[in-house]
DNA sequence: TGTACATCAGTGAACGCGCGTTCACTGATGTAC
DNA sequence: TGTACATCAGTGAACGCGCGTTCACTGATGTAC
């Protein structure tokens, strides 16, 4: 039961018994982010309120004491677990067109993978109910991802400025409203698939003409 | 500090220090009416987790110990609760046409109003993470405002069958969506009420030309 | 209608439990010489 | 390079607290006669 993430690789220098307790610079940094990217996977699992702080240092392979080593306090980290994964997802879509975005972001594999999923689409919710800091963070990551978007937006046969802008707002607005609602629905619900299918179909037709077959 | 829905109305027959032990069955009911009513605001403002039992019974005006008189668990009241919302927002959506609802529903007034707003919208996060009777409620409740507002549809342009339906999925999912991420921004942001303003009209732009400006 | 008694909605103390956070301790790492 | 010592990431017991739930009790309501 040893904390696997001590030891650098395969663990040899000890990896049974000896409790390591004391760990390089560089290791610390790199058990920090392994509980920030294990934060931020249970957090859109169970939402901030769902995953206790034990819960999640023992996720991440330590016990719950050392997380003040690392972090001011829970709120502190769901800011910054928030954080990370948003600028992660933002990554993501940059390799994506807007069609790929949708065909990407509505659908079942997305709905059911909540871990590894959207964090605005997992967490807004509960993020309404945060302090400032965390909401900050998630309207930094909605602005980014606007941003990226309106820079991919198929002007086509709408030439008119700001007009990207807006349907890209839109066009986020339907696709979270569209997993938060099949997300509510019972699993084996054929309303949570029709929603997603109908969803993905509309925004699909909704993109100017000229570019719903793009490159 | 009497608990004031006990006496039937202005409390003359004993309003302080006797308290009562016992209820007429009609007032008991309508206790239970106002603990389900006080529930589902507190939970829309707050979410699920974020109302104790003894939160909620002193909100409502009684002692905690009374609550598995009315309820089995706080999970069952989470259910019943929510279908209670639901049901009242329905009503609400039904003296509506459709560019009403859009208006109605895409809106500072309901952004800022949790407690009283829509359900689907403060809680639909949450209820995924619940089990499956609350979100086989939450699947009622989309259905029944679907068909709603399915009736209500401006066939207008648009003759095709099913295809009411099909435009009424996707306005929710927009609706809801904008609502969600216009709450997870800060309160004084200017994202917010952007992204609010710009789904409103990029809503009510893609309806039917002919039925607009309705009635 | 009047009396005797059972019912049960509401009270408030108490339960075990898990939460976020603190703290004394450990011992390899990092540093000063 | 080698030695001596301070640092600090991680451990695990302990803290106070609030949670959902239980329970003995109260006394007006509801009912049987």
């Amino acid at each position: 039961m040893g904390n696997i993430y001590v030891s650098s690789d395969s663990g040899f220098p000890g990896k049974h018994e000896v409790s390591q307790v004391r760990v390089t610079k560089a290791q610390a940094q790199a058990n920090r982010e392994h509980i920030v990217d294990t934060a931020s996977q249970l957090f859109r699992e169970r939402g901030f309120d769902g995953v206790g702080v034990a819960d999640l240092m023992a996720a991440a392979g330590f016990t719950h004491g050392g997380f003040y080593k690392h972090f001011g306090s829970k709120a502190g980290l769901m800011a910054e677990a928030s954080a990370c994964s948003l600028a992660k997802s933002l990554t993501a879509a940059q390799a994506l067109d807007v069609p790929g975005f949708i065909n990407v972001y509505v659908n079942r594999e997305h709905r059911d993978g909540r871990g590894s999923g959207c964090t605005m689409a997992a967490l807004c919710g509960d993020a309404a109910r945060q302090a400032d800091d965390v909401k900050a963070t998630f309207a930094e990551g909605i602005e980014h991802i606007l941003q990226t978007l309106e820079a991919k937006y198929p002007t086509g046969t709408d030439p008119e400025p700001c007009e990207g802008r807006k349907k890209m707002i839109d066009l986020l607005s339907r696709a979270v409203g569209a997993i938060i609602l099949s997300r509510a629905c019972p699993d084996d619900s054929a309303l949570a698939d029709e929603i997603l299918e109908v969803c993905r179909a509309e925004m699909i037709a909704s993109l100017p003409a000229d570019d719903v077959e793009p490159v």
